[in-house]
DNA sequence: ATTACCTTTGACAATTTAAGTCAAAATAAA
DNA sequence: TTTATTTTGACTTAAATTGTCAAAGGTAAT
């Protein structure tokens, strides 16, 4: 069960880096990259590619954990969250099926 | 697989009303029933809980097919779709358990 | 074809939410 | 204690949402 925000910022530790090196190279204030790490602010999407590729770890690790903090967060006070996912899930492969080819 | 705009479609005509009526009764301009019909806009909660009231339909029926419109169309366009939804499940669980009393 | 009604669309405005900067306070290390 | 780093909060800016309004498109009845 990982978040971004940590698994950020063990990568960062172990890499012995600064949030202000990091920061630098994703071309945001070091503040906000914090609070990324402690999940009071959100990550783009373009910001989770870069850091998978700085830290040269699996892209789509990294986005599958940043896309299930979005959508538990968007979710997680509602009762009916577990039901609302698996439609959801059903919902997602029926598009796959009758749009395979879209964007 | 039901979205909610088709939902509340059926349900207006079931009942005969124009979208006049409807929308008078959400308080909102008969445009953006149109759009939440169509899937053009999304509906509030508090618009789904009115409706479900309204026609007297099952409200969690009603919020499960308004929460997995919104999962679904947040992801729709990420290649890991389905892993993001599982992933995502496990983190509702592990909420649910840690903080079962939390409002 | 005209009238009357209902629905849909798009341009625009207002409001809300999110994302960012900056500086100061808190923490940890040397 | 001084130096680095991290965290926090007040404030600004940018972007996304939500709504209004008016016009255009459909439909049915006459």
């Amino acid at each position: 069960m990982e978040s971004l925000g940590i698994k950020i910022k063990q990568l960062r530790e172990k890499h012995m880096l600064p949030l202000r090196t990091v920061a630098a190279y994703l071309d945001i204030d070091q503040a906000i990259l914090s609070k990324i790490e402690h999940g009071h602010r959100k990550a783009s999407r373009e910001q989770v590619v870069k850091l998978a590729e700085y830290f040269k770890t699996d892209e789509n690790n990294l986005i599958v954990i940043w896309l299930s903090d979005k959508l538990a967060y968007e979710i997680q006070d509602e009762v009916l969250a577990k039901r609302a996912l698996k439609a959801a899930e059903k919902k997602v492969d029926y598009l796959k099926k009758s749009k395979p080819l879209a964007k």
